[in-house]
DNA sequence: TTAGGGTTAG
């Protein structure tokens, strides 16, 4: 391949399987000595001329020199009267191929209006429709998208099923999902293209149920072999997915013959993007008893519900599998690794993965800012903030939301205010919900109750449930009745059905000592038929995650778990902790209530743990509620007795606890 | 000698 001059071959033939061979930008001096020495072999009118030509289109398209294979279509159709009408047609089809996989989607389509005009040796052919039609799709161009594709019918083309697959695919990209399911409907003959592109049109024109429709329907057809293409297309239509859907879903992964890595790849993510992160952790544990070698997209899919559950042991083993496979640097992975080092609690991983990287994204760095955020350093977090910003990156949304929640963990209320204020003056980004949310917490947790709820009535959009939930959490705090019970008017008629929040404005009855409202709150939920959101909590041991419930008596080391709780309760209450008892719902006894309390889902986790590794081991739990103050106390008190760092992770932040010193500093 | 659907991180 790097022949030089005087070693090239002096055949047609040797020399067309060189100019083949040369595939990337290294190759081009060698391919244009081939080049050269092919136009002095075959004359224009030579029979092989024209199939040298592809070659040649195809070579320097691999080469990365595009303006090169564009002046080998220009000679060739210019001297066409050698080579059949057929020909340059091919040449044609290559170089616009080479386009569309280059993302040159305009260049593509500009190459393609140049054909006509030509004449009929340069004749579009039903190679050419596909891939101008998947060139509309990308440029989201619906008028030209309805040209070609009347153009298509008029030729008669309209029955090939390439033709039909990626006139289906443009109308629906184009937000045509009726025209592209009439076209699929035409069709006289179908495969699993067709169906899969039907499927993945309608799941990206939105209409889910549509797709999942079809998707049933094509599976239950007798004989039909769903493929990757089938699972990569419902995938995208499984984003809010009913659960019966994911069964039915894994049911149709688990029929297939042979799955292909992307069939992996896609029940990993329809596990992983509705929430079932376990779900997600043990697919990938069957990957590796199958041996199926995963690439990086399995690893990017996996390593957030590692995150998520704080599964630390199975995220380093993906770690030691990224870096045995050499796949760094890759910003996907990279990123996504950062998060599961966070969100399993471990900040030091986070930031040696950032360290080591040797080229940082937007995303790179709003993964160590929310890093340090969740992990109560908001300084730190600021900090990072302004050196993304010297380093020249420009924050997006997402970053505003990293650094604001970093601000407001931290009770950071000048740089958040001021964040928020260059957010919109200085890079023009509406606020949306969450960088709301993220101020009223800010303020209302600072104890500038009225300043949030004023700051709530200049909001631009609809305040939601999460931004008034925040304001009733600080009213809560700050025991401020008259505000808070604005919020919780807002709260009943945005969520009437979460009753999160009902538990919180019960306690801020109970905290005023307005009992009777204690009890009509009470009565509403029972009324409504609203239990209690249940409190769980997960952790990780060796390759199982365990679930622990409030009160939980169903784990099979039941008795033992009871057991070293209330020794450890002994314990700390000689030290002098006395349950929190107004963190609970006011309606049972006081003896009742220390003993609701005692069985919170966080505190059978810690004691799960201490009961089954050794002495000093990190504790990690994941739970799915906020932390209440009575178990963040519990928390400090037993990693003092024990000496063990405990790591609790709620919905909000991360509470890293060191000889009875939690990270948050107690600001939560 | 060329063509269709489809997966990943904040």
């Amino acid at each position: 391949m790097h022949a030089s001059r005087s070693h090239l071959p002096t055949s047609g033939e040797s020399l067309l399987r060189l100019v083949s061979a040369c595939r990337a930008p290294a190759h081009l001096p060698s391919l244009r000595a081939a080049h050269a020495r092919l136009l002095v072999l075959l004359h224009p009118s030579h029979p092989s001329a024209a199939h040298a030509s592809v070659k040649l289109i195809q070579a320097y398209a691999a080469c990365s020199a595009l303006p090169l294979a564009h002046a080998v279509l220009e000679s060739s159709s210019s001297s066409s009267a050698g080579g059949s009408s057929r020909t340059t047609t091919v040449c044609f089809n290559v170089l616009i191929r080479a386009l569309t996989a280059a993302s040159l989607h305009r260049d593509a389509l500009v190459l393609f209006a140049s054909m006509r005009p030509r004449g009929p040796a340069c004749s579009p052919d039903h190679y050419t429709y596909p891939l101008v039609l998947k060139s509309c799709a990308a440029s989201n161009d619906l008028l030209l998208g309805l040209q070609i594709h009347s153009a298509v019918a008029k030729l008669r083309l309209d029955a090939n099923v390439y033709v039909a697959h990626s006139a289906i695919s443009m109308y629906a990209r184009c937000g045509r999902p009726e025209d592209a399911y009439r076209v699929f409907d035409g069709m006289q003959h179908r495969d699993v293209v067709s169906w899969n592109a039907m499927i993945a049109g309608f799941a990206r024109a939105g209409l889910f149920d549509r797709a999942i429709e079809v998707f049933k329907q094509f599976v239950v057809l007798p004989g039909s072999m769903p493929d990757a293409g089938t699972m990569a297309g419902i995938l995208s239509a499984m984003g809010n997915a009913k659960s019966e859907d994911i069964v039915f879903v894994r049911s149709v992964f688990n029929n297939m013959q042979f799955k292909e890595l992307i069939s992996w790849n896609a029940m990993l993510a329809v596990y992983a993007n509705n929430g079932y992160h376990v779900k997600a952790v043990e697919l990938f544990m069957l990957m590796e008893k199958d041996e199926v070698e995963p690439d990086s997209v399995t690893l990017a899919t996996v390593l957030p519900p590692c995150g998520e559950l704080s599964a630390f042991s199975v995220g380093k083993r993906i770690h030691e599998i990224i870096k045995r496979k050499n796949m760094c640097p890759n910003l996907l992975l990279e990123n996504a690794l950062m998060d599961m080092y966070a969100n399993c609690g471990c900040l030091k991983g986070a930031r040696d993965v950032f360290d080591s990287m040797s080229a940082r994204d937007v995303i790179s760095w709003t993964s160590i800012i929310s890093a340090y955020g969740k992990h109560g350093h908001g300084r730190e977090a600021v900090y990072l903030f302004e050196k993304m910003l010297e380093e020249g990156l420009k924050p997006d949304s997402i970053a505003f939301v990293a650094v604001l929640a970093a601000c407001s963990h931290a009770g950071l209320l000048d740089d958040g205010k001021s964040y928020f204020d260059s957010m919109t003056s200085r890079y023009h980004i509406t606020p949306k919900a969450e960088h709301y949310t993220c101020m009223v917490d800010l303020l209302g947790r600072a104890g500038c109750i009225s300043e949030a709820y004023d700051f709530i009535t200049t909001m631009l959009i609809e305040p939601n449930e999460r931004v008034w939930g925040a304001l009733l959490q600080a009213c809560r705090i700050h025991s401020n009745m008259d505000i808070g019970l604005v919020a919780a008017d807002n709260l009943f008629r945005l969520v009437p059905e979460q009753t999160g929040y009902y538990v919180l404005l019960s306690n801020m009855y109970a905290r005023a000592g307005r009992w009777a409202d204690v009890t009509s709150v009470r009565s509403v939920m029972v009324n409504k038929g609203i239990k209690k959101f249940p409190g769980t909590s997960i952790v990780e041991l060796g390759d199982r995650v365990h679930t622990f419930h409030i009160g939980d008596r169903c784990h099979p080391q039941s008795e033992m778990i009871y057991q070293k709780l209330d020794e450890l309760l002994g314990k700390i209450r000689r030290m002098g902790y006395n349950p929190e008892v107004e963190a609970t719902l006011h309606d049972v006894e006081e003896e009742d209530k220390e003993g609701h309390l005692s069985v919170h889902s966080e505190k059978l986790a810690i004691a799960f743990l201490l009961l089954n590794t050794s002495p000093g081991t990190t504790i990690r739990v994941t739970m799915n509620l906020r932390t209440c103050s009575d178990c963040h106390l519990a928390a400090k008190l037993i990693s003092v007795i024990t000496s063990t760092e405990i790591i609790l992770k709620d919905t909000n932040r991360i509470h890293h606890i060191v000889q009875g010193v939690c990270s948050c500093g107690d600001y939560w």
